[in-house]
RNA sequence: GGCGAAGUGGCCGAGUGGUUAGGCAGAGGUCUGCAAAACCUUCUACAGCGGUUCGAGUCCGCUCUUCGCCUCCA
C-alpha cells in the first residue's frame, strides 16, 4: 500500500507522490511567539512531527521549514487595533525583540519535552521583509496589487482562483455577513494588505518603497515557503482555522506571481477543545503546557494526541489525560518486559503487526489505528512472555525492534530508556539502579522469612515515591511510575 | 447570512455497505502471603425519522443538536 493523505483542496484523500522523487518540501504554520505555547500548538506540531517521521521512515528525504511568526500581527481586526508583540512588550515592560526571543524559546523547550523535532529551517518573518518587499512589488508590477497612502493591498478580482481552498468563491456572500468595518480605500472589500503604513507609535517597522511600515500577516509564509522550498511545495500543513483567509490568500499571492500551483497537498489539522469549546486565549480556557508538565509526563501529552486522528477534534479533559496515562504505561511496560525477561524457546511473530501499523500510518496518518495495533501487539506479547516456553531470543529482539521502531521512532512515545517510566534523567541514572537492586534483595529475603510486614512496607513506601514494585514468575522488577 | 466539520457504548476515541477497533473505567477468573502488575473472560453503541439495498453507524433525504471559520489564533 502506498501513501495516501487527505488533501484539503480536493477534500478527498489522494495518492501521495513528491514532485521530486526522492524530496519532499514542506512548510508548517509556525507560532506567532507572543505568549507561552498551549495544548493546541502541542496537538497540531506532534501531529505534523509524526507526518514528517513517517515520511522519512518511508525513505524520503523531508525538507521541513516551519516559520516563526515574530512581526507582531493586529490583536483586533485587519485595520484597527495594537500589534500583538508591542502589546505583549508593553505589559511585560520590555520592547519586542525581547519578547519574541523569550517566547521562541520557550515554543522549542515545550516542544523539545514533547519529542517534536526541530525543523531544519525555522526562518522567522521579521529577517525576511526583503524576500517580502520583492513579492509586493512583483505584484504590483503585475497588476495583481495596488498602493494606496503608503498601504499596497491585494486585489482579490485579479485572482479567479481566490477562495478556492475554503469554498469562499462568492466574495458577496463573504462579505454580506462579515462583523468588519471595511476601509474605503480598497478597491473590493475583499482586498487583503500587504503592506501597512506604521501608524505613530507602531514599534515594529521597516522602510520600503510604499511607507515606513510592516508586511501583512499572509506574506511571510508565501516569500519563505518559496525562499526556502521552492515556487511549489509538497505540502504546507496548517491549523483549520487558517484555512481563511490565511491561506487563501497565500495561494492568491503567490501563484499570482508564479503562474504555478503553489502547493500540491494542504493538510490542516483540528482544533483542540475544552469540554466542547475551542480553546484559545481570548477565551481564557487555554492550557499552558509548561503548566501541564508540572503534573504530567510530556509524553502522556504526546501520546494523547495521538490517540485522535489529526484532523478531529480534541477534546481536553483529566480524566481523558489521566487514561492515556494508563494506557501508555502498559505500552511501557511491555517494553521493559521485552528488554528484561530472559529469553525461552518459544516463538512470537511481530510481522502482521508491522504491516497493520503501516497501512493505518499509510492511511492518512491514522495515529488512532496505529496506537491500537501497538495495544494489540502488547497484548499479544505479554501473553507470549507469560508462557512457560516465553520466546526466543530471536523473537524478542525482532519484538523489541518494532517497538523501538513505531513506538519510539515513528510516534515517539516510548522513551529509548527502558528502566525509567519517566523522561526524568536522574532518576534514570545507574546509581538508582543500584539502590532498587538492594531494595528488591533485602524485600525477597524479607517475603522468603515470611516478614510481610517489612516487604509490604517496602513496597508502599516505594509506591509513595513514585515507584512501583512488580512481581512476577521471575521475581521483582519496578518502574518509575509516571 | 455564507463556508465547513461533526453527533458512536459510563468516559476518551477509530471505522465507514456484510466479519473484534483500541484505551480508560466496571464485572468475573488465573497468578500472589495479600496486593499491584500481567494474563483470560465479559457488560453497555452507532442523535431522530424516512428512503435505497438481499443487507446500513456506514449511502441518500429531511429533522434536531453541537462545533469551527467568515476578526488575531495551531
Amino acid at each position: 500500500m502506498s501513501l495516501f493523505i487527505y488533501n484539503s483542496l480536493g477534500r478527498t484523500k489522494e495518492k501521495f507522490e513528491p514532485l521530486n522523487p526522492g524530496i519532499v518540501t514542506m512548510y508548517v504554520c509556525g507560532p506567532t511567539v507572543y505568549g507561552h505555547a498551549h495544548l493546541g500548538h502541542a496537538k497540531s506540531y506532534v501531529s505534523f512531527d509524526v507526518v514528517v517521521r513517517w515520511l522519512r521512515h518511508s525513505g524520503y528525504r523531508v525538507k521541513y521549514v516551519q516559520n516563526i511568526t515574530d512581526v507582531g500581527h493586529l490583536t483586533d481586526d485587519a485595520d484597527e487595533g495594537e500589534d500583538k508583540i508591542s502589546k505583549q512588550a508593553r505589559l511585560e515592560k520590555t520592547d519586542p525583540m525581547e519578547i519574541s526571543q523569550f517566547y521562541t524559546r520557550s515554543f522549542y523547550e515545550d516542544m523539545d519535552h514533547l519529542e517534536v523535532q526541530r525543523p531544519n529551517i525555522a526562518p522567522n518573518a521579521a529577517g525576511h521583509i526583503p524576500e517580502q518587499i520583492d513579492l509586493i512589488e512583483e505584484l504590483i508590477k503585475t497588476g495583481h496589487a495596488y498602493e494606496v497612502h503608503g498601504n499596497v493591498y491585494f486585489s482579490v478580482e485579479s485572482f479567479p482562483g481566490y477562495g478556492k481552498l475554503s469554498g469562499r468563491t462568492d466574495q458577496d456572500a463573504v462579505q454580506s455577513g462579515a462583523r468588519v468595518e471595511v476601509r474605503s480605500e480598497k478597491r473590493h472589500m475583499s482586498d487583503f494588505a500587504l503592506w501597512k503604513k506604521a501608524e505613530e507609535g507602531h514599534l515594529m517597522k521597516w522602510n520600503s518603497p510604499w511607507s515606513i511600515g510592516y508586511p501583512g500577516w499572509h506574506l511571510e509564509c508565501s516569500a519563505m515557503s518559496m525562499k526556502y522550498l521552492g515556487e511549489t511545495i509538497d505540502i504546507h500543513g496548517g491549523g483549520m482555522e487558517n484555512k481563511f483567509p490565511h491561506h487563501d490568500c497565500e495561494i492568491a499571492q503567490s501563484e499570482s506571481v508564479t503562474g504555478k500551483p503553489y502547493v500540491r497537498f494542504w493538510m490542516h489539522n483540528n482544533m483542540v477543545t475544552v469540554n466542547g469549546i475551542k480553546m484559545g486565549k481570548s477565551l481564557k480556557n487555554s492550557v499552558n503546557l509548561k503548566e501541564i508538565f508540572k503534573d504530567i509526563d510530556p509524553l502522556v501529552i504526546r501520546f494523547f494526541i495521538l490517540q485522535s486522528h489529526y484532523r478531529s477534534q480534541l477534546d481536553y479533559s483529566e480524566t481523558a489525560i489521566k487514561a492515556s496515562a494508563t494506557g501508555l504505561e502498559k505500552l511501557r511496560e511491555t517494553q521493559r518486559r521485552l528488554r528484561e525477561q530472559n529469553p525461552g524457546s518459544g516463538t512470537f511473530d511481530s510481522a502482521p503487526f508491522m504491516q497493520r501499523f503501516r497501512d493505518a500510518m499509510d492511511d492518512d496518518f491514522n495515529t488512532p489505528i496505529a496506537v491500537a495495533v501497538l495495544f494489540d501487539f502488547s497484548k499479544s506479547v505479554n501473553a507470549a512472555l507469560d508462557r512457560v516456553e516465553s520466546i526466543s531470543a530471536t523473537s524478542r529482539q525482532e519484538a523489541e525492534a518494532f517497538l523501538d521502531n513505531a513506538g519510539r521512532k515513528i510516534l515517539g512515545i516510548v522513551p529509548e530508556e527502558s528502566q525509567s517510566g519517566s523522561s526524568d534523567g536522574e532518576l534514570s541514572g545507574k546509581r538508582l539502579n543500584g539502590v532498587m537492586e538492594l531494595l528488591l534483595e533485602l524485600r525477597a529475603e524479607a517475603r522468603k522469612n515470611k516478614d510481610f510486614a517489612l516487604s509490604d512496607k517496602l513496597r508502599d513506601r516505594l509506591l509513595e515515591t513514585g515507584i512501583e514494585i512488580k512481581d512476577t514468575k521471575e521475581g521483582a522488577s519496578w518502574a518509575v511510575k509516571s
